[in-house]
DNA sequence: GCAAGGTC
């Protein structure tokens, strides 16, 4: 008997469909003379200190560096304290039986290094002997699967990624728990101070935006507008040049050839430019994308649209939500016409739906070589029922964005008026000609609603024009806006491309800090240790998390470049280089740290 | 009591 076994229980649906087998049993499927079985996610971590002998919170264990690391089963908390997971356990029990009966194990785990970490580590608890093959997919579609086992590879062709994956884990454990106890011992204990490789950079983003954000003086400046009339159309037009002070103002004001001072027509059209410009649609959505349009238009926090879409997800209306890629592959790309024809009766975007059938689809978001572990998110094409409101808000999203990625580019005039009156003026004005995507949720465009215009009248160049009115605007230079959710997934997600150095920005690329699948539980945790909170949409600090930064600002340990170090190096070792080095290096690291945070504590009050 | 990673 074969057994595979996945990484989450539908994806093993998913594959036991491609083989015709559909017994279901408890916790694993059979037919044709496999069995599939899932696991969910992680369903074993690294043990906990005191599995080491390292017992409370004491200087005297500090650093805690495990000669070897036990895993434990995952955890959950309960009104009797934590304690393991029963369902992991019982799915580990299911998958020890079906391991003990199999001849062979084929490794269907998602393609990644968490997702053979998740393998391995179930392997190992287990003490399973048995050989394994790997499956390697990037999509779950019934060619892609059926490919993927004509093309099985060796289990042990994957032993580097693991031995990256277990160092990404071990290294987590070290440098988190024993920064986290040295920092909470030495403020005197008074509750958890946690640090981490992910959680810190992104607390030092917070702070150092809303200290920026609070230290900001405003320079004030000066602007001329005039108001010029095309045969009763007005419009406005703003000096070219800003000016220090309103005396610099008053100057170019005064020399305006307005109606007032004696100029029935002193408004000369210097040049006139129209330029069409294609806006191409939107890429579909992948988790983080979504989470911030969920923050922008209905204020859901990342963790609350995570939910959501996992409620869809599991009532098999989108499809996996953890993604990290905004495409998809051909295979996918091949249903997408007949999806599209599913919400030709939905009641805000069907008739964009019916416009969309029969014409030649954006290929903007398919791309093969973008898709990671999963693709971007759609909607599975299953009828909906009883959603609850904002449910039914994350699915219109979804929904919304497909019928956008693969609509027509939106073509738009940008028009620019140069006005002389006395001195130089310009207006410029947007005027959508082809709404093409723009006509699925027929919003304005949220980044350009401050311009002055958004159309202008028909102007000639060399046309004398009326000046009615003039005036001089005082503005003040703005702050970059303390972070949001949506600002703050955005800045994690590209937390590495503001990186000097070029081989660090590489190796976070495709990463930044955390993951999709944890960047609203690392929000979440910040919230928890009471380090930030949630004023209005805004993220902002408490003084314990700016107590925090202070001492940790300068060290590594709050450089979102710590992750792209590790990131190289982790590469490094899928490719062979040697684990003990970096697991050396890490260990000390983690010795310093903890003598500099025991040593350094955290005078400021922290209370 | 603690990390970051995955998922129901």
């Amino acid at each position: 008997m074969k057994v595979i076994i996945a990484e989450k229980p539908s994806v093993a649906r998913e594959i036991a469909k491609v083989f015709g087998a559909t017994t279901k049993k408890d916790g694993y499927m059979e037919g044709k003379g496999y069995t599939f079985t899932w696991a969910f996610g992680h369903l074993l971590q690294l043990a906990p200190p005191q599995e080491y002998g390292f017992y409370g919170w004491s200087v005297q264990n500090l650093p805690m560096l495990p000669q070897k690391f036990k895993l434990s089963i995952r955890k959950v908390k309960t009104k009797d304290g934590v304690v393991d997971d029963p369902s992991v356990k019982k799915q580990l029990d299911i998958i020890k039986g079906l391991f003990d009966e199999a001849t062979e194990i084929i490794v269907a785990t998602d393609a990644g290094r968490e997702g053979e970490l998740i393998f391995r580590y179930i392997y190992y608890y287990l003490k399973c002997k048995k050989p394994f093959k790997r499956l390697w997919i990037s999509s779950q579609t019934d060619a892609a699967i059926k490919d993927g086992f004509r093309n099985l590879k060796p289990g042990s062709d994957y032993d580097t990624l693991f031995y990256s994956a277990h160092c990404r884990s071990q290294s987590d454990w070290l440098v988190g728990m024993n920064a986290t106890q040295a920092l909470s011992l030495a403020s005197g204990n008074r509750g958890v101070l946690s640090l981490g490789r992910v959680q810190t950079p992104t607390l030092a983003m917070i702070c150092a935006r809303y200290l920026e954000n609070k230290n900001f003086v405003p320079q004030i400046y000066f602007q001329v507008a005039i108001q010029v009339d095309k045969d009763g159309q007005v419009f406005r037009a703003i000096s070219t040049e800003n000016f220090k002070t309103r005396e610099d103002a008053q100057i170019i004001l005064d020399k305006v050839e307005d109606v007032a001072a004696g100029f029935p027509n002193g408004g000369h059209i210097l040049s006139v430019e129209a330029k069409p410009r294609k806006e191409p649609p939107p890429l579909l959505h992948d988790l983080s994308s979504l989470q911030q349009e969920a923050n922008k238009r209905k204020g859901f926090t990342a963790d609350q649209t995570l939910g959501l879409l996992q409620n869809l997800y599991e009532g098999k209306l989108v499809t996996y939500p953890r993604t990290g890629s905004r495409y998809i592959g051909d295979d996918v790309f091949a249903g997408v016409p007949e999806l599209i024809t599913k919400f030709e009766n939905h009641p805000d975007f069907g008739k964009q739906a019916t416009a969309l059938s029969g014409v030649k689809l954006s290929k903007r978001s398919v791309n093969a070589k973008k898709v990671t572990d999963h693709h971007a998110i759609l909607p599975t094409g299953e009828k909906p029922n009883h959603l609850t409101p904002d449910q039914q808000a994350v699915y219109d999203m979804v929904a919304g964005r497909m019928l956008e990625a693969f609509h027509q580019d939106c073509i738009k005039e940008i028009t620019k008026i140069t006005v002389q009156s006395g001195s130089k003026f310009t207006a410029s004005g947007t005027v959508i000609n082809t709404p093409g995507w723009r006509a699925v949720f027929n919003e304005p465009d949220e980044e350009k609603k401050d311009e002055e215009n958004a159309s202008l009248p028909k102007v000639q160049q060399g046309e004398n024009l009326p000046v009615p009115q003039k005036a001089i605007l005082e503005k003040q230079t703005k702050p970059k806006p303390l972070y949001n959710e949506a600002s703050l997934l955005k800045a994690l997600e590209t937390a590495g491309k503001e990186i000097d150095d070029e081989e660090l920005r590489y190796a976070m690329k495709d990463s930044g800090l955390g993951t999709p699948a944890t960047r609203a539980a690392i929000i979440e945790t910040l919230i928890k240790r009471t380090y930030i909170t949630r004023e209005k949409k805004n993220l902002v600090p408490t003084t314990t998390g700016l107590a925090v930064y202070e001492v940790v600002k300068h060290r590594q340990i709050a450089q979102a470049e710590l992750t792209g170090t590790w990131e190289k190096r982790l590469e490094e070792i899928r490719g062979g280089a040697s684990i003990e080095a970096f697991l050396g290096e890490i260990k000390s690291y983690t010795r310093e740290i903890t003598v500099e945070l025991l040593k350094t504590g955290i005078a400021t009050a922290v209370k």
